[in-house]
DNA sequence: AGCACGCCGACT
DNA sequence: GTCGGCGTGCTC
């Protein structure tokens, strides 16, 4: 008899193992099939146990037995994530597995094990850059300490170069080991990939990300399982990788949001990479420029050790931070004078801008001038964002389009007009302001624009960046994603035009995420050190004396988190406080609130009720979406191991607690999103 | 989650 | 008369 992890849902009643009949003996961690209902599922074996009294056992299916049994490490990854975070086993597990790994027979499995590569242990040598005293520091110590590391390194200070350092002197000491290198963004994969199979060899590295195919998928698991990989390069998926030898994980820019998953199981790959690293005696790199405030004060208490890379490669400075006080321009002023100015200025240097802001499409909202029309969404409750270059109306929330009315659907008013601005009409007004200027060699002045909207197409995100690149744009307009590890060398100027909004807005994180913001697009100037010396960082702001501008002028992360951190002991907030959410969806907001409410009730009578502060169900940030009316709940305690005990607890009063009407619940552990 | 069973509206 | 809508219930 042994017990195995299957395919359940989050919230059914079959949360843990199942029990099944075996002939012959199984280790833990093989790979099975099971009959589950009608139908034949892929299971992990547990372990050794016996069935409950009133269950009459199924036998096993059949065993994958070519494949090595999953390791310990990684089942107790598994059950931590599973754990800590509110979720059956069977969801982590399967979901860690590639999914053709269900649809494969003994005999393709046969084949898939024979053709398996060679190891890809012999590295072609190629040249390493010379290593600043900073990076050997780094290197230094990464050596011979093992545990959790906190990579603070300006952008351009060289971090990659450690992490391949890292990895290389790894692989001479121990001729098996694996390396895992996590990245927040699929799009940010392939340029390190490019790096590390330099370094490495093709056979050595393979990725793992939502945006390859099943084959490739169960390519890249299998060789890393089988230890033919020696590098995963992946995004947070990845922090569940088979991977026995695994010794050192590195986390990049471990600050970004990107590493909380948002839906499904909403775990934190950065935290469990952390978790895992511990867990199976791999160092553990976590590098950024701007630290998430977690990370930064588990190092300041000794918990994490800290390596400082404070200067760029080369010689490099860090552009200069200039604030534009918006209360001394021109009123409607968009693009203030000097920073157009300024940009001119780019323009006959035959340099280049890049201007970001965080919104696409054309404006935020189409409004009639008449009566109180607005362009609501008629399936949440947001706006639909008026793109102009296919003349639709369309929310960002659930994707609903129609093409923009002649006149106002309410009256009839011809006279709609926009409010606000989005890139495509920052690069339409940049167009017109800079119509009569020329590039140095007399051609015009081309403009681009890189947001979700103009990379959607397969292939035209690169085809972008090698203009860019190949020096053929001049200003570039763009949201965040141009502000994310590009190394753009001409680049002199980045100017933030919205950054007002994240200063007063009522979520905690906001400061926190718009200096990293800030820091990260500042990053992109100067990275050519001949033109670092007078690249600039300008910051369009109704509130120019704001502290957290002070401290970005000056470069200052270590400031800023330090006055971060101490708003948040005063609150009780996190990292001082730890904090869960229980989100509920359901037909109307009345259903989602009596849920999230009988829970509440509900958790009084529990042992560890004393120890946590539940708050009252609210509507969630975007009330609807799609027509599903959402609503939360919060829930803090000073104590992380008791949010955790109370959380268990609950989730009978939970499943309890459901009624009609009530389409889904979830539990957001350590929630970024409140 | 699947996949069934089960009971009420518009179609070949 | 059936096809199919999704509500409810079960899976070792």
């Amino acid at each position: 008899m042994v017990s195995v992890v299957v395919p359940t849902p989050a919230h059914s009643s079959l949360g843990g193992t199942l029990s099944y009949v075996s002939e012959s003996p199984l280790a833990s961690g093989q790979l099975v099939r099971v009959p589950l209902g009608r139908r034949e599922v892929l299971g992990v074996v547990w372990d050794a146990a016996e069935a409950p009294a009133d269950i009459q056992p199924k036998p096993i299916a059949g065993v994958l037995d070519g494949l090595p049994p999953l390791a310990p490490g990684w089942r107790q990854l598994v059950g931590f994530a599973a754990g800590y975070y509110q979720r059956s086993l069977g969801e982590i597990a399967l979901a860690a597995l590639p999914p053709q790994l269900r649809a494969l027979d003994a005999t393709q499995l046969a084949r898939r094990l024979k053709r398996a590569p060679a190891d890809g242990a012999s590295a072609p040598c190629a040249q390493r850059p010379a290593l600043t005293v900073e990076q050997q520091a780094a290197l230094a110590t990464l050596e011979d300490s093992a545990g959790t590391h906190l990579l603070f390194g300006v952008t351009g200070s060289g971090k990659t170069e450690v992490y391949l350092q890292a990895v290389e002197r790894l692989f001479a000491r121990e001729p098996q080991a694996q390396a895992l290198v996590m990245v927040p963004e699929i799009n940010l994969t392939p340029q390190l990939a490019a790096r590390f199979t330099e370094r490495f060899g093709e056979a050595a590295v393979v990725a793992m990300n939502s945006g390859m195919t099943n084959p490739q998928r169960l390519k890249s698991w299998m060789a890393a399982h089988m230890g033919s990989a020696r590098i995963v390069l992946g995004t947070r998926m990845a922090v569940f990788a088979s991977m026995p030898q695994l010794r050192l994980i590195v986390v990049d820019e471990e600050h970004d949001p990107s590493y909380k998953q948002q839906e499904g199981a909403r775990y934190s790959a950065r935290d469990l990479a952390v978790w895992r690293g511990r867990n199976e005696g791999a160092a553990v790199v976590l590098g950024s420029a701007t630290p998430s405030l977690e990370s930064w004060q588990a190092a300041d208490r000794g918990r994490y050790r800290r390596l400082d890379m404070p200067s760029r490669v080369g010689q490099g400075a860090l552009p200069q931070v200039r604030l534009v006080d918006m209360n001394l321009q021109p009123k409607r002023a968009v693009l203030s004078p000097p920073l157009l100015e300024a940009i001119q200025q780019r323009l006959s240097r035959g340099e280049q801008s890049l201007v970001f802001l965080n919104r696409r499409g054309y404006a935020p909202v189409l409004a009639c001038s008449a009566c109180d029309w607005k362009s609501e969404c008629p399936h949440c409750s947001a706006y639909r964002v008026f793109h102009k270059n296919d003349r639709s109306l369309r929310c960002h929330h659930c994707g609903w389009s129609e093409r923009v009315p002649r006149a106002c659907p309410e009256c009839g008013n011809v006279d709609i007009a926009t409010v606000g601005r989005g890139t495509e009409r920052i690069e339409e007004h940049l167009a017109e302001l800079l119509a009569g200027v020329t590039r140095p060699g007399g051609a015009p002045v081309r403009i681009a624009r890189m947001d979700a909207d103009s990379t959607r197409a397969k292939g035209s995100l690169e085809r972008q960046l090698a203009d860019m690149h190949a020096g053929e744009v001049d200003v570039l307009v763009g949201t965040q994603m141009v502000t994310k590890g590009h190394d753009f060398r001409r680049i002199t100027l980045v100017a933030a035009l919205n950054a007002d909004a994240a200063l007063f807005s009522s979520d905690f994180r906001a400061p926190e995420r718009l200096f990293a913001l800030l820091m990260q697009a500042a990053g992109r100037a100067g990275r050519d050190a001949a033109q670092a010396g007078h690249s600039e960082m300008w910051v369009q702001t109704w509130h120019p004396q704001h502290p957290l501008f002070g401290a970005l002028r000056r470069h200052d992360y270590p400031a800023f988190a330090a006055q971060q951190l101490k708003e948040r002991e005063q609150a009780g907030m996190p990292p001082c406080g730890f904090q869960a959410l229980l989100r509920a969806e359901a037909r109307t907001q009345e259903v989602a609130q009596a849920f999230l409410s009988a829970a509440a009730e509900g958790a009084q009578q529990l042992p560890d009720a004393g120890q946590v502060t539940i708050y009252s169900a609210v509507p969630a940030g975007i009330q609807r979406v799609a027509n599903v009316e959402r609503a939360q709940l919060l829930v803090e305690s000073g104590s992380r191991l008791a949010l955790q005990r109370f959380l268990a607890s609950w989730q009978p009063i939970l499943q309890a607690a459901r009624s009609k009407g009530l389409i889904r619940w979830a539990v957001d552990v350590d929630p970024l999103v409140i």
